[in-house]
DNA sequence: ATTGGCACTTAGTATCGGTGAA
DNA sequence: TTCACCGATACTAAGTGCCAAT
């Protein structure tokens, strides 16, 4: 990376990162009010001359304020933002449209597919031979996306499938551990593996030939209190209808959480909850306040002692019936291969809960019917039954989609799917793509930087906000930051959506000249908070995109992630914003790991080195976490351990020290034996306490980063195993068994020269 | 050109459950 | 054997990006 890319520096150690997330929400709250009007300020824009009658004639005065002209002599009048852009950018570079590839063009041919037959029916067999996208990164000729190469793909591979009807002989797939007890540990799991990496992909769009499942697992009904729980309003007991009575457990149930003394949160919960209520109902129940939940709330909390403190044969009757269900809904059989759902329970009714601000928390998510259920299979499949005397609102054969089940959710109306597992062949050939992707990019990523800072000079200012979002995007990693619907979501923001009040500027700072600082609530309402000093270009820049706007202003008014995806798009096939997180984290990574490491270490050095680059990551793109709420307590254990440990070592000196003296005085064997055993006692005692002074650092130093985040969603996996191959650090230290499952196609091709 | 719908990835947190220390 | 702890897993919200309709 050229010098201006170390992202991190001004990150790493700057601690002042997490502050308070109290404080800070209280700050966004003070600017609440001023935000709501901000889409409507865009609306207002747009046809500013008329119908602007109701707005308050306050906001009206800055919003028409006249706007001086760009100081570039653009002619570009700030306000039509949506005019403007004409189409004289296309041919930007003059590049021609990039070639595509996907980099599955690896050369691991070989293959030899277990198969299940044990779980799939005959009649459903079909070629487990799938057509290799024959783009391969390196010398092919790069296919352009066009219809009649694919469909003639197409064509060629549905013949190639017709006359292979018949499966190939198969390693039989013991699926040892259902036909012998299960308490064994030396069980292997299936004994081989699939590796569909090594075969074919589907060229077509299609993502299926067969699917087959049982649908979704439904959440249990209602079950209504026993009659000695009571509800009272007004200090009356009142019996409540199963439905007001089931909404009304829901609130009760969240007593103890801070969020049902949040006026929203129960401004909705209660207008839901009076839907629910019998017109009887409604008329007595009118004021929450009023409302007396305790009993309720006792009787939960009493449930769920009783359910810690149940036998051992209860416990594991309860454990039996859920592997059961596992074992009858968990799984799929997808193209001849049984495959784990990810989520086959659908979500059961409750009170929403939005991250941060959420203008709609407390609201009731609703039970979901199988009449609101849409299934997706096989025509050829055993279509999965409804509960006896319902239906399903749909069954459909989509193949060009991967999910199994869907829904509409009635909080945002968005929908919902049950999908499968990561480990699967559909999640992980995504996966693996996606790191291709990354690593193309890789490939011209300089180019595209000289590109950004030459248009940093552009005339036009939509080519120079584009190109200092992507400056932000590359250098800080930010998302690309979509427009989101008003009074939908809590106030949230990304690259392109950053409004003037995200950022200050500081023409010194520090001792640093061009300092931006940024301080936003991204993604999940978690702030970002950062200290960048940037190139005086950029500053620059800045300040023109910030002249004569209100706080609540668009950053970028001329822009958003459509129009810069297409100025990606254009840069390189399949660029998009989110690609240089990945690129910028996988990099990350991969330097770390080569700066830190060390092979002289011992396994947990080394095991804190690759946490730490983890770490590097994690912080370039602001994983946080809330810190664990026993930090404090599990900090303060692990130091009593480290003391005590301390006091062993010293303990165990001096008993060396006296054992040398004896054995100088004795000179017999005894004594020298013992100065042996010595010895080793203060070596054993002086590693575990490095061991454990190492684990108190990488706790420490995680307190508020979350690691996983990033780890499953934005590191090639291939950096770590190749890293585990050359430090002989055995891949379990680094992956848990989930996540070895995710990335087995990584673990089983990655040598130790991998580089990303 | 904008909008809304859809599909899919990315995200933090609540809860589970296995394990090692007492 | 019990219990506290902590990593693993479950859960579901909140993003991205693309496409087709308007």
């Amino acid at each position: 990376m050229s010098g201006d890319h170390s992202h991190n520096d001004s990150q790493i150690d700057s601690g002042s990162r997490y502050n308070d997330s109290h404080k800070h929400k209280d700050k966004y709250k003070d600017k609440e009010h001023k935000h709501k009007d901000h889409k409507k300020d865009k609306e207002r824009e747009k046809s500013k001359y008329s119908n602007s009658e109701h707005r308050d004639s306050s906001e009206k005065k800055h919003r028409d304020k006249e706007r001086p002209k760009l100081k570039d002599g653009s002619s570009d009048k700030q306000k039509d933002k949506n005019r403007e852009k004409k189409k004289e950018e296309r041919s930007l570079d003059g590049k021609p449209k990039k070639e595509k590839e996907n980099g599955f063009g690896s050369p691991y041919i070989k293959s030899e597919p277990e198969n299940d037959d044990f779980y799939h029916s005959p009649k459903h067999e079909k070629s487990l031979k799938r057509e290799r996208d024959d783009d391969d990164a390196e010398f092919k000729p790069k296919k352009i996306k066009t219809e009649d190469i694919k469909s003639e793909k197409k064509a060629k591979k549905r013949k190639q499938e017709d006359e292979d009807i018949k499966p190939k002989k198969k390693t039989k797939d013991k699926k040892a551990e259902v036909a012998t007890d299960g308490k064994k540990k030396a069980k292997k799991e299936p004994e081989e593996k699939w590796k569909w990496w090594e075969e074919e992909r589907y060229t077509d769009g299609s993502k299926w030939r067969f699917l087959e499942h049982k649908g979704p697992v439904f959440a249990p009904p209602y079950e209504p209190l026993p009659n000695n729980v009571k509800f009272y309003y007004d200090g009356k007991h009142m019996k409540l209808s199963p439905d007001a009575e089931e909404v009304a457990t829901f609130f009760s149930k969240m007593l103890d959480h801070e969020y049902t003394t949040k006026e929203i949160f129960r401004k909705n919960f209660f207008k839901d909850w009076r839907k629910e209520m019998t017109s009887e109902e409604k008329s007595k129940i009118t004021d929450l306040n009023k409302c007396d939940f305790i009993e309720m709330s006792e009787y939960f909390k009493a449930q769920s002692e009783a359910r810690k403190s149940m036998t051992k044969e209860d416990k594991l009757k309860i454990k039996a019936e859920n592997e059961r269900i596992l074992q009858e809904y968990g799984f799929c059989v997808m193209d001849n291969h049984k495959e784990r759902i990810a989520n086959f329970r659908i979500e059961p009714p409750g009170l929403f809960r939005g991250r941060g601000d959420h203008p709609k928390m407390g609201m009731l998510k609703r039970r979901i019917r199988p009449e609101d259920v849409i299934i997706n299979c096989s025509k050829d499949s055993k279509i999965p039954k409804p509960p006896p005397g319902t239906k399903w609102k749909e069954v459909r054969y989509d193949n060009k989609v991967t999910w199994l089940v869907s829904w509409t959710e009635n909080i945002q109306g968005s929908i919902k799917y049950i999908m499968l597992n990561p480990s699967s062949r559909i999640k992980g050939e995504k996966d693996w793509q996606k790191y291709e992707t990354a690593r193309r990019l890789k490939k011209c990523v300089e180019r595209i930087r000289a590109q950004y800072r030459e248009d940093w000079k552009s005339k036009e200012m939509r080519i120079r906000q584009r190109a200092v979002a992507l400056y932000f995007i590359d250098k800080l990693a930010l998302r690309a930051g979509n427009e989101k619907e008003e009074g939908e979501t809590a106030d949230t923001v990304g690259c392109c959506s950053l409004r003037v009040e995200h950022l200050s500027l500081h023409q010194e700072m520090d001792g640093l000249e061009f300092v931006v600082e940024f301080d936003f609530l991204g993604k999940d309402s978690i702030r970002y908070y950062n200290k960048v000093p940037v190139e005086k270009r950029v500053f620059k820049n800045l300040q023109l995109f910030m002249e004569d706007k209100e706080p609540e202003d668009d950053l970028f008014d001329r822009l958003n992630t459509s129009i810069l995806n297409k100025h990606l798009q254009e840069l390189m096939d399949g660029l998009t914003a989110k690609v240089f997180r990945t690129y910028n984290a996988s990099i990350t990574l991969q330097q770390q790991l080569d700066e830190i490491s060390n092979g002289e270490d011992t396994i947990p050095a080394k095991i804190l080195s690759y946490n730490r680059a983890n770490r590097a990551v994690a912080i370039l793109c602001n994983h946080q976490r809330a810190p664990p709420k026993t930090f404090e307590k599990s900090m303060q254990n692990l130091q009593a351990k480290i003391d005590a440990k301390k006091e062993q070592l010293g303990e165990a000196k001096r008993e060396l020290k006296s054992a040398k003296a004896d054995a100088k005085v004795r000179r017999d064997e005894k004594s020298k034996k013992a100065v042996e055993t010595k010895k080793k006692a203060v070596q054993r005692a002086e590693e575990q306490l490095m061991k454990l002074e190492v684990q108190a650092t990488d706790r420490e130093e995680n307190k508020q980063i979350a690691l996983g985040t990033s780890k499953l969603n934005y590191l090639d996996p291939r950096i770590s195993v190749a890293w585990c191959k050359k430090y002989d650090v055995p891949i379990e230290k680094i992956y848990n068994k989930t996540q070895r499952e995710k990335f087995a196609w990584a673990i089983d091709m990655a040598e130790k020269d991998f580089a990303f």
